[in-house]
RNA sequence: GGCGGAGUAGCUCAGUUGGUUAGAGCAGCGGAAUCAUAAUCCGCGUGUCGGGGGUUCAAGUCCCUCCUCCGCUACCA
């Protein structure tokens, strides 16, 4: 038994997320931490909200809430959509708990012991009117070059310039839209990732198989202009971890926070041990995750993000790690995804374009979308949601390929025999065609859900569903029924015996229909078919079913077309 | 501008280190079956593999060049 640490990239606090950011990190990684469980290992399956940093204060700000209310109340609302997408976290923590920052704190301390922190003045612009220090991106005014007036402090959109805040013409606020706006000084800490450069880039080389992506986004920043460039790690924020050493205000850093990049990355960690905490368990319990000189020596631990955030992951965490010089676990594999598009754009959360979180289970069960958006998965490139798409897929495969797979064999057993499994008649040159078949296929699946490879283990998954139909087609029971009762009773104990299968296969996938087909056929054995024959004979002669109600109803036209209609928008 | 990704059948996409007549699903057409959610199964694809040039016995697959789309570009996260 394998023991494997899977983490899915943190979601920001401010507002719900959509379904581009579920695909691209937290569904792939429920995919895979279920179906580890289900082979047996121990998995270990982390995920927190991400909740400092100017957005949420903003945010907050909005709703006229107190920070602290606000990233809480988003937080209960983002676990309650995560558990109606059924994430099996093993812990959803929040990066502002305290446990978090006692080791984003102690993490920068270590880092500062071994010379990896400078302390860096620089000059920042300050707008009095907000009493704060803004972003570049917070200041908007008149591009210098094209003469755009709505450029921002740091490129400017129209004609795609980088730029200095300081090159606006008449610059101003984009929070308040004040002027008032000052260039001071302020010191920050920043971590010498340049110190770290050949350490990062001997360990991104070491790594076999990582994704393209992965690696291709990692060596461009080690090496792309002048190469990695140290990183401020800390802002000048209300919202965050306090700057600390030794449990004082850092001197020369008072009032300051981390930058929430600094500390978010570190919430993996924390949020085990959130997990400890939560459950009554000790310290020991999730440091044999996290510690290698504490048991985490054969931990294998896989990341899964969106590629915007494969910088973060592959840089910047790792510094931090390495630069500790403490014995913390590293990433194993990075999987990352590209985006994907809604109708013929993006997604936007700031723009309120797609489908949110919310919405989707407002029109329809999880596993829907869950099918979808996994056999969808952005993994070579990026890959678009269309409602007409959406719709035949979903009838196709849950609806025509499986759900009416459960609905024919159940029912013709029901109405031809009763509701238990019928006895009488052998396997025979078919049945065997069939398992050899199906052995040759799951052990194909099993292959693509290790590897994480999303969509070629949906595929394989789905040409294990029609592999039932094929043989029913083939096998005839309704047929075989007139002539020889027998026979066609093996027939039917053998396809009833598949849906147990595709139960236990498909669960990673579609949990709640997967549940509901064990209920159906009252059997309570999820054990994988290792061994494809004898998991064809789990549910013996004589046991007893029910016929399930339609596993997957049908999205009809005049739905698709109402879905289209109210999406077509943006949300409020 | 720089960097990265992508451009393959009407649609969504596969195509390993270059190697037999370029594949799958959906849609479409024809047929079989009638147990089933009018659900299934079988058969049917001559597509300039974005354009052009090159390397090679052989290129969707490598090199050059051009075009188009997308992303990133380090103080949004």
């Amino acid at each position: 038994m394998a023991r494997i640490l899977i983490t899915s990239a943190l979601p920001y606090i401010n507002g719900i997320k959509h379904l581009g950011n579920l695909v691209g990190s937290q569904l792939p990684a429920d995919l895979y931490a279920r179906y580890q469980r289900q082979r047996g290992h121990e998995v270990m399956f982390i995920c927190a909200t991400d909740e400092h940093g100017t957005p949420a204060e903003l945010a907050a700000a909005k709703t006229g809430e107190d920070v602290a209310d606000y990233c809480k109340r988003m937080h209960a609302e983002q676990s309650k959509l995560a558990e109606g997408f059924r994430l099996s976290f093993d812990h959803y923590g929040r990066s502002s708990s305290q446990r978090n920052h006692q080791l984003t704190q102690h993490l920068a301390e270590k880092l500062a012991e071994n010379g990896f922190i400078e302390e860096v003045t620089e000059k920042q612009v300050y707008s009095n009117a907000d009493g704060r220090f803004l972003p570049d991106r917070y200041i908007e005014g008149t591009c210098p070059n094209c003469g755009y007036d709505g450029a921002r402090g740091d490129q400017c959109e129209n004609c795609t310039k980088q730029l200095d805040p300081t090159d606006l013409i008449e610059p101003r606020s984009a929070i308040s839209g004040s002027t008032d706006l000052e260039v001071r000084e302020t010191k920050h800490l920043y971590l010498k990732q340049t110190a770290l450069k050949d350490d990062i880039d001997k360990w991104i080389d070491s790594q076999k198989g990582w994704p393209v992506l992965t690696t291709s986004i990692a060596k461009k920043w080690l090496h792309d202009g002048d190469g990695l460039q140290d990183r401020g790690i800390t802002r000048d924020l209300k919202w965050g971890v306090p700057v600390t050493k030794g449990g004082e205000p850092w001197p020369g850093m008072e009032g300051k926070v981390f930058y929430v990049w600094f500390d978010a990355p570190i919430e993996y960690i924390a949020a085990t041990a959130e997990w400890a905490d939560d459950n009554g368990k000790t310290d020991a319990d999730w440091e044999r995750w996290w510690r290698t000189d504490k048991g985490a020596d054969d931990v294998r631990y896989v990341q899964f993000m969106g590629k915007d955030n494969v910088p973060f992951h592959t840089l910047s965490f790792p510094a931090t790690i390495m630069g500790s010089r403490e014995p913390w676990k590293l990433v194993d594999y990075i999987k990352s995804f590209n985006y994907l598009n809604y109708d013929g754009g993006q997604f936007s959360t700031s723009k309120g374009r797609g489908v949110f979180m919310d919405q989707a289970l407002d029109i329809l069960p999880a596993d829907y979308w869950r099918w979808w958006l996994l056999s969808h998965a952005p993994e070579n490139s990026d890959s678009e949601f269309t409602w007409e798409n959406f719709q035949a897929s979903v009838n196709k495969d849950l609806a025509d390929v499986l759900g009416n797979f459960v609905s024919r064999v159940t029912k013709f057993c029901r109405s031809k025999f009763t509701e238990v499994v019928p006895e009488g008649g052998a396997f025979g040159e078919q049945e065997n065609a069939l398992i050899a078949d199906l052995t040759t296929r799951i052990r194909a699946y099993e292959g693509h859900m290790e590897a994480m490879d999303v969509r070629k283990a949906a595929t394989e998954l789905r040409a294990i569903w029609v592999a039932g139909n094929e043989y029913l087609q083939s096998a005839a029971p309704w047929s075989t029924f007139k002539e020889d009762p027998e026979q066609a009773a093996a027939q039917v104990r053998l396809a009833l015996n598949l849906i147990r299968v595709y139960a236990v296969l498909s669960r990673p996938f579609i949990p709640d229909a997967c549940a509901t087909l064990m209920t159906a056929m009252q059997t309570a054995d999820d054990s994988w078919p290792d061994d494809v024959a004898a998991a064809l004979s789990a549910l013996p002669t004589g046991h007893a079913f029910t016929v399930p109600d339609v596993t997957f109803r049908k999205i009809s036209d005049e739905e698709r077309e109402e879905w289209e209609a109210k999406f077509a928008g943006t949300r409020d």
